[in-house]
DNA sequence: AACAGAATTTGACTCAAATCAAGTGGCACA
DNA sequence: TGTGCCACTTGATTTGAGTCAAATTCTGTT
């Protein structure tokens, strides 16, 4: 068992490409058997729905690769996206039944599940499974938080600036950084997913974009490939000094 | 030991008028002697600062009585309600050591007080609690996420509808409810903290809640003693056909 | 290379909420 | 009984983002 490869904050473990540290920094076998034996992964082409919220969700999990999205909707069909699940990010609640979001694929995505039931029967005998999943759920609640004052209170073009700097950062930390302190990676959404994120229209979030190119604030190959010149300029335009570190 | 009056969400224990149910549950005795020993009460003022976001934050606490808010700021002063702390909710971080938001009493507050350390070590060794508040730290989440519907795509009235909606169902807990189905309550929040928690001015919030007046939707005693002729009336203009149980 | 369909951009116009600016009303305190 | 303050209301006006309606660009397919 590969205990230097460990993912420092996924649930998944066994031969998954991301590792449980909960259970691995105090490893014990039989804990490791016993998440290998309540296990399987279910993968979803790029746009396919995971769940429905109030469907029946009998399995927690965790994202091994690509990127999928929570929203809630209104009766008349107003979205909102609460949530952006990147790889190592868990989905799905202990002790409840029925998923209160929908889950959609935004890109191909494969995930590792466990069988619900089983899993919690796990927790409850093993301490720092609960005291991993109370750091994740907190971290979740702090970068939900720092989204409110962003939906509440930024306006247009800062919502897009917010969310460029949050991709841009995550992306970072995985690709080289160019020596020249300019920044580039690839949006992961489309222009209307990125609309839900913010609570705006896609067309408001087309016309920011479009500004904030005009503006020299970022470059464009194409509609997706972004490069940012001055990774500075972006935080600023973001409206936040603080570090921009929430919702990664 | 009286475990009859457990309340069902609270960390807080001992002599608190709020048991902690996490410890109760599963009684012994030492663990409550040791709460008992790392815990103290501080008790605000309406309008004083608990805490500063980014002040050393030692404890965290549970609120025994009276109302407490969560807030963000922008540099300029934009700020945005992330949080509305009532009896028995939990403040603070284990494994934090400085506050994220500012944290303000609204009313008269009692908070019941551990000192971080301790309670930190007590966690490791006591499993339930950290099930217990992974529990309330979901609980949280998904209303924090059910706020974030609100902020990205409700309409004012919409989100006034929705606030006092909150307010009565948890103040109808509470209080009797009147045999007529009308449902009365005060609000314990200025027109200002209601915009800071809405996403809104002082001015569009009073607008709104004089135009609910207006058309019959609430009456008003006062500017604070609010009473609902027909709750569902008022859940139809939240806009939302759930069961608006979230934040409470 | 041409086409179909989707994703995106852009334009003209509207509208909900913000802003700016007086008000009013209630309460504490002299 | 006044007076000053604060919370709140209301009005006039502006404005940022939404809506509706074409274009345009991109993608994959035949």
């Amino acid at each position: 068992m590969a205990h230097d490869d460990v993912h420092p904050v996924s649930l998944a473990c066994g031969d998954c490409p991301i590792r449980h540290r909960a259970v691995c920094a105090r490893c014990e076998s039989d804990e490791l058997d016993e998440l290998e034996s309540i296990k399987y992964y279910r993968s979803f082409e790029a746009g396919q729905t995971v769940i429905w919220a109030g469907d029946k969700m009998d399995f927690v999990a965790s994202v091994v690769t690509g990127i999928a999205t929570l929203t809630q909707t209104l009766e008349d069909g107003r979205t909102q996206m609460v949530g952006l699940l990147l790889p190592s990010d868990f989905v799905g609640r202990p002790g409840r039944a029925t998923a209160a979001y929908n889950v959609t694929a935004t890109t191909d995505i494969l995930m590792c599940c466990f069988r619900r039931k089983p899993f919690e029967e796990m927790m409850e005998r093993t301490p720092h499974i609960a005291q991993r999943l109370l750091q994740m759920t907190l971290d979740e609640l702090d970068a939900a938080r720092e989204w409110m004052l962003l939906l509440g209170r930024k306006t247009a073009r800062e919502k897009i600036a917010s969310l460029l700097s949050i991709v841009a950062r995550r992306d970072a930390s995985i690709k080289l950084r160019n020596a020249t302190g300019r920044t580039t990676f690839d949006l992961p959404l489309t222009r209307e997913a990125m609309a839900d994120y913010l609570g705006l229209t896609l067309e408001t979030v087309s016309r920011q974009i479009s500004a904030l190119k005009r503006d020299g604030v970022i470059e464009l190959e194409g509609k997706r490939h972004v490069t940012v010149p001055d990774m500075d300029r972006l935080l600023i335009e973001a409206g936040d000094d603080s570090d921009g570190g929430f919702l990664v």
